[in-house]
DNA sequence: CTCACCCTGTTA
DNA sequence: TAACAGGGTGAG
């Protein structure tokens, strides 16, 4: 389900309303989604711990607890977290569930159970989650055109498979890649190595704009938030090709071509963005 | 690089 | 019934 502009979504619908809060018991149902500890070890160390805030990094969250601790948190395709009333229903495939002290629970699911758990105890270096490893964020001051070129300028493969490798940029996935190329006229098949000094701008210039576009795009109320479950917080309407495949394109009327890149399905507008 | 895989649900 | 789905990893 999500990618940065969700992500940060997420974390703007959740963070207020947990903040302060203790954990008086987890539920682990599924132990597979914990990477990281074992769900056992995992359970009890952060049982009884408060959550003092939460922060995005890439599409991971993190939920800081009062003793340094961290819960990660990755959501993968079609992960959710919902905070809800104890005896508010609970959605099919919940895999964990944080009680809460005020009657509330924190309640992740996932329908394909990709999405993973790790918990970063205090003063522990990451070596698993990958967060380290992650490149620029989209609105890091360092990020520019200048940053991708000489990251990417020497790369033969696709610029559209560039942009979803989570080490160069932080937080594209495959949707607002398509978006970010389509607001930027360049083709998602043209080879890095081949894109020229005004393309690298346009594309440094569209990845943020494009992202905080949606991110205000997707805005959401708790109590909306609830009511569509957490499901239905990313705002199709604004999208200008994914999912548009075979319609005009909004610029220049052109019939939008869907296409597969380093197996993932995209849309262009064969005349903005040409090969 | 491509492909299979981890899963389940929805759509063609 | 099969293809496809917003992600990421590991194998070949």
């Amino acid at each position: 389900m999500p990618e940065l502009p969700e992500v940060e979504t997420l974390k703007q619908v959740i963070e207020p309303q947990i903040q302060g809060l203790k954990i008086i018991n987890a539920i682990i149902k599924r132990p597979e989604v914990t990477a990281y500890p074992t769900a056992d070890i995992f359970r009890k160390r952060i049982t009884g711990q408060t959550f003092m805030g939460m922060s995005r990094r890439g599409k991971f969250l993190s939920m800081h607890l009062d003793s340094g601790d961290q819960i990660v948190l990755h959501l993968r395709m079609t992960g959710r977290l919902l905070l809800a009333p104890h005896d508010y229903p609970k959605e099919k495939h919940t895999h964990i569930i944080f009680q809460l002290n005020n009657g509330k629970e924190l309640r992740f699911s996932d329908m394909r159970r990709f999405g993973r758990f790790w918990l970063l105890q205090q003063g522990e270096t990451d070596t698993y989650t990958g967060i380290s490893k992650l490149g620029f964020e989209p609105f890091d001051p360092e990020f520019s055109a200048a940053y991708l070129k000489t990251k990417l300028e020497k790369r033969k493969k696709a610029i559209k498979t560039c942009l979803l490798d989570q080490n160069i940029v932080a937080g594209i996935g495959n949707i607002y890649a398509d978006e970010i190329l389509f607001a930027a006229g360049i083709h998602p098949a043209r080879p890095a190595n081949s894109l020229n000094a005004k393309e690298w701008e346009s594309l440094a210039t569209a990845i943020p704009k494009r992202l905080s576009y949606f991110i205000e795009k997707n805005k959401i109320t708790p109590e909306e938030y609830l009511e569509t479950r957490g499901q239905e917080y990313r705002n199709t309407p604004f999208l200008q090709v994914y999912g548009h495949a075979d319609n005009p394109c909004l610029i220049c009327a052109a019939k939008l071509c869907r296409t597969v890149i380093g197996g993932r399905s995209s849309v262009y507008c064969p005349v903005c963005q040409k090969q």
